[in-house]
DNA sequence: GACTAGTGCGCCCTTATCGTA
DNA sequence: CTACGATAAGGGCGCACTAGT
């Protein structure tokens, strides 16, 4: 009866009360139904593969909505599911050069992150740390961060909101309450320390900010593999190849005669290797130069670049597989990505 | 009457009939009201700071959500306003050479669009063409291309979704239907030929595949600003560092020996300068390099690259700044942005 | 009675419009 | 007229249920 007297109104409300401009209005599965001749629900699961509804149903309905160009209202199915199907890549976007994470590499862990969260049917928006925390809305499932630099202040502030959360870096202290992933720093510095070794390099210059975990961890892991052999200058300075330029003229008025350089990122070791190479002298005969990342211009510097190479497809595909595992309520464990030694002109180059 | 039988009905029914786990429920809007004593509909309105609730009200309601941490229901808004208050840029993101957008670009067109969405209350998602095309889903309301490359394929296809949509690039052939915005190429390429002239070179090499329309504009702005005093051999190559190499070593195995290479991009300048270098040349003495774009690593290479600056940062706000005002219903025109030529060492060096 | 394919209803949360004190 | 409230969308989907074998 309430039934009848609701389509009655209907049909008789011509213009309809309230609501925004009807005229920008898509199709629905209220008219599609219609179209084929089912209710709407039927619309819903065959559009969605339910084994609730006959192929042959799903086929005619699926093939209908895509001849009608039917596109799902989001909005609607996610505020029906409680789900924005959105996560958020938080990113330090001031092209500066104090910059932990470098251009090709954010790219690169972006599209591992963009291939996994679309295929979970999620969107990834993007973002930095100011635009999350000022906006009220509620409209992602869960956030990533990529390059925490040194800033704890704005991780727990993160934190704070309550949703899954991934950090790409070197893990912390526990406690944190959110989920640390990152390349084994310690291990590809040790690595590199063991081919200097090798090679019979004494006396090394170590460039990068130690306050950057990351950092930390590869120099502690550089020291561990040199430990009695080496003797190690450390230079603080930011990411960029302008500070690898400026701290290696530094580190030479100041008197370092040493035989390589490791640089904590390939564009502080870039840098290195144009004052070195700017100094008359011989890459590696003089003074081997070793990087980490590989970039893809460490390949083809004046001197190809010895680097760490770390997976950043993999890697970003797996920050985005955890967050979502997290989003769907289990609770993975971090993990740590494994790194290899990239052998190349500016370490073994022919004297 | 019908309202105290849906309360009762309400407060009988212990565990609702049907939805999502209640368990994850935030507060909305309706508890918001119940706590302040008012409607939801007043809520809605003090959080906008609408005039049609007192000044006392408003902040009272507001610093109640405050301190209750109530954040807005994007969905329920979304749908109700019949808007997905985001935009989307297409990106490709596979890490190839072959790419006309090279990475530092893109991140400074990123930022720059990323302020002026949040300005607007727009979220920004990030995504590439394949699935942008592929998804069945309604939930962006405008897009921007980057990138566009040479495939005009991609670009029907993407404007066959009726949305508002915005193209970085060189302008085409009128009647696409969409926006395209670009950097002034013509102006770019004949800035370089004048500076050359003047500098008196004659055999010029340009670098690039003249099949992507930014680039072929560059080559003809050099062309027309350098007619009768040079010559130019145009070597079709791919984007990046690599090409730019390979390039050049075939054009001087080919017999070229001109004195100025122009490349279509820094990083094709930039490898085409790495090959003069190892062949025992003199930059600028023997031959003078030009690039385009003006990325960080041009002011820090072996010998600092001229090149062609263009405003990435305020270019990502006005592709942001047109396509909002697509969506809010206006229809903006095209614009070119200005260019200007950076004079370093690669032509201007000491002899 | 057990099973399958499909239906009716209500709810998710916010906001435009109109009504009311 | 000013400040607020009641109502009704907005589109999709989970649940309980029914028609059909």
């Amino acid at each position: 009866m309430i039934d009848d007297l609701e389509r009655a109104g209907a049909s008789v409300t011509v213009k309809r009360a309230g609501g925004p401009d009807p005229a920008r209005s898509r199709l629905t599965m209220g008219d599609l139904a219609q179209l084929a001749g089912v209710s709407a629900i039927t619309i819903s699961r065959a559009l969605k593969n339910s084994d609730l509804v006959r192929p042959a149903v799903r086929e005619k309905i699926q093939s209908l909505a895509a001849a009608h160009g039917y596109r799902l209202n989001t909005a609607a199915r996610n505020l029906r599911l409680r789900r924005n199907h959105s996560i958020t890549a938080v990113v330090n976007m001031t092209p500066s050069a104090d910059r932990p994470i470098s251009d090709p590499i954010f790219l690169a862990l972006v599209g591992g992150l963009l291939q996994v969260s679309t295929d979970a049917g999620c969107r990834l928006i993007l973002t930095n740390a100011d635009q999350l925390l000022s906006s009220r809305n509620d409209d992602t499932d869960g956030i990533i961060f990529l390059g925490q630099g040194s800033d704890d202040a704005v991780l727990r502030e993160v934190n704070a909101l309550g949703l899954p959360f991934v950090v790409w870096g070197a893990p912390r202290e526990e406690g944190g309450g959110w989920l640390t992933i990152g390349s084994d720093n310690v291990r590809g510095g040790r690595s590199i320390g063991e081919h200097l070794t090798a090679l019979g390099r004494k006396q090394l210059l170590f460039l990068g900010d130690p306050a950057y975990p990351e950092v930390a961890d590869r120099l502690s892991g550089l020291r561990s593999a040199t430990a009695a052999s080496c003797e190690i200058t450390v230079i603080a300075c930011p990411f960029g190849r302008g500070a690898g330029m400026t701290a290696t003229a530094q580190a030479m008025t100041e008197g370092w005669r040493g035989d390589a350089v490791v640089g904590a990122s390939d564009t502080l070791a870039m840098g290195a290797m144009t004052t070195l190479l700017g100094a008359g002298l011989h890459i590696p005969h003089h003074v081997a130069v070793v990087g980490f990342d590989d970039i893809p211009a460490a390949a083809t510097a004046p001197v190809p670049l010895t680097t760490v190479r770390q997976d950043w497809d993999k890697a970003g595909a797996l920050l985005g597989t955890k967050l979502l595992q997290w989003v769907a309520g289990e609770r993975p464990g971090g993990e740590m990505l494994p790194i290899s030694l990239v052998e190349r002109a500016s370490t073994i180059g022919m004297r």
